[in-house]
DNA sequence: GTCGTGTTTCAAAACGTTTAGCTGCGCCTG
DNA sequence: CAGGCGCAGCTAAACGTTTTGAAACACGAC
């Protein structure tokens, strides 16, 4: 059954190849070839023969081989500041499910936010061939020959969180003037009319958008901007820490924090001063992770729709690979406003709230270590 | 200058290929690729004309190409339960670090702690042909199938936080016996003697390690063993706040918990019962997180080294690439006890520390976004 | 008997590299 | 000047697939 044609002798401590395949059955590689892709018409017998084989060898076809021939290897490069800054795994969760579900898969690289490991990683994806490529910029710019490259090279790139004036590519991201501007209004609604904001660093571009978002707010609910109200700080911790004492020595009614981790720092300061969060004021934090459930009070807050903003990308991205072309889309998502209690609905939300276990979204993804 | 070879002329959408470099520069294949990997002897002036061409061209080498010749595709494959569950970031990060290093890559799969899945990203996994695997195991055994593949196949396995008794693979997971072991004489040292655990679910091999620690330390202190002093939990924040109210009615001057999320739900226990913690009882938590650095008091915990977990996972992985067969190595990494303010060391904890930012580890990779 | 048509199978080229083996060539040595 | 030895560079095989074009064969129709 075996030995007919003179294809080479399999090597040995290697897995079986597809010629080991047609040796064993006896037919071509061609044969082998279309009863793996199962293309229509192979006769019943030798079909079996071959089926038989390939369970024989614990044969498994070699995609590096099929790569190279067809030029496509799918798997898309992503590259993220770093996988460790808990906005990013939601971030990547929502690409590779979006990747999976299309037969992609992702070869994942950490920038740490350096223009210079980004450029190596993305000269590395290039040299791996991925197909495409999902990218959060570092700050800065490319360097003139890597900008070059990409607009040169035919694979397309989606940005991610991130637009850049210089660079006419797809791009996904939160629509961070809106979400901004819901957290204002609620606050409004809430009753509040000496409403704050403690800012991120204004030069970002996304919390020059959240300030932008704040402050029409405020024109649209016929609040005053009171710019001692306005405290800007860098996203950590600490800033929150220094911004909450500054602002609340004002005695806003309500403050809107531009990011968790600020948020975090201001209700260390609140707590020092003695305030009580509804009832002093109202408070609007942005972007919301399952930890921050075990806030009292219950954190409301604007969320960043994570997994989505990966999965769109991954999903465009998929869509310029399969040829697509035209011209650059800027998606924005819309963020979603999580009513809870630090604005004083807690009656109404509460009682919602007792229903569900304490921490939403579920903390099933906490388990298990 | 070039057209001397009657080589392929260059397709017209495609990257340059070795043979057009080849082509531009008027010398082989060979050279041109004994000038990209430079290789010891190629004559300045040719080496000059090669290197115009690729910076001509742009040429970029295929490492499709390359794998498919070497049999190395300088990747390796891993698989997590879900990169959103915080433990995990920061041991793909680990990984990644010291792969980089070696010029591997990373190539990222979800398995939801689902078998199904997870054999479906080993199958994935080994027709990439990666040259290895680190594998975080899905809770319950490999389809005999898989299992028989697994042992044959010669790429190289590393567990990693978890060990398997049918699979005799190397493993990289940490010491829980130890961690639990200094998290109960620290209770000890700092003066407790009715100290209480609330467990993770026993049938579980890290929680039951965690157990014995407990166990033995108790009776190297000369403890008692009250059993109604020990509360089986599931590791959630619900199961915490459940087994605080059990516990802590008991009245024990000493608690250690054997997961964060756990102590989270105790923390809200003690609140509703009006207790203190350094004053009322010590504490003790489980794997440290930077935003566990906003609760009152600041917690003692036991570290994991989640970091140090990937990297010296993925040497392990690289050295068995390498070549270095032999026996199964099972390395146990020590954790480390961060002594903070929970178990009544305050005055002298907070002195040191006042010196930091208000959480470590530095909350740096948190920052923009 | 010849021609077309369709089915099943095959041989061989292609993908872009690395590398073993070989060819001249210049230089040294005796 | 013959022989040996490096050196620089080349040719061609190999890696494991997919796919093109064609062969072999059967079956009817003319």
């Amino acid at each position: 059954m075996s030995s007919s044609k003179r294809s080479r002798p399999s090597k040995p401590g290697r897995a079986a190849s597809i010629s080991d395949v047609a040796r064993e059955s006896g037919v071509s590689i061609f044969t082998v070839s279309a009863v793996v892709n199962n293309k229509s018409h192979v006769g019943k017998t030798l079909r079996e023969r071959v089926e038989n084989a390939i369970r024989k060898l614990n044969y498994r076809p070699n995609l590096i081989a099929r790569s190279l021939i067809k030029q496509k290897t799918q798997t898309i490069g992503m590259i993220v500041p770093d996988i460790v800054n808990p906005f990013f795994p939601m971030v990547v969760r929502g690409a590779e499910d979006a990747a999976q579900k299309q037969g992609y898969n992702l070869l994942l690289c950490n920038s740490d936010d350096s223009l210079a490991k980004e450029e190596t990683a993305i000269e590395l994806l290039l040299s791996k061939r991925v197909d495409g490529i999902l990218l959060t910029k570092a700050a800065g710019e490319f360097s003139p020959a890597l900008h070059k490259t990409i607009q040169e090279v035919n694979i397309p790139f989606v940005l991610v969180m991130r637009t850049y004036p210089t660079l006419t590519k797809d791009a996904v991201i939160t629509d961070d003037y809106q979400g901004a501007y819901e957290a204002v209004c609620h606050l409004a609604r809430a009753g509040r009319n000496r409403i704050g904001l403690i800012s991120g660093p204004l030069r970002i571009s996304n919390a020059k958008e959240r300030w932008r978002g704040f402050r029409d707010a405020l024109e649209e609910k016929k609040l005053p901007y009171e710019p001692e109200l306005v405290v800007e700080g860098d996203y950590r911790i600490e800033s929150g820490f220094r911004a909450g004492h500054a602002l609340l020595s004002h005695r806003p009614d309500g403050i809107y924090v531009a990011n968790h981790l600020m948020t975090i720092g201001l209700l260390q300061a609140v707590e020092e001063m003695g305030l009580k969060c509804p009832e002093d004021f109202g408070l609007v934090s942005f972007d919301d992770y399952p930890w921050l459930g075990v806030f009292r009070p219950r954190l409301t807050t604007v969320e960043l729709p994570k997994h989505q903003l990966g999965s769109e990308a991954a999903e465009l991205l998929i869509q310029r690979i399969g040829g697509n072309h035209g011209k650059p889309v800027l998606k924005k998502l819309l963020p979603e406003l999580r009513i809870r209690e630090s604005c004083g609905f807690a009656q109404f939300v509460s009682a919602e709230h007792r229903r569900a276990a304490p921490s939403e979204p579920s903390d099933a993804s906490l388990v298990n270590k």
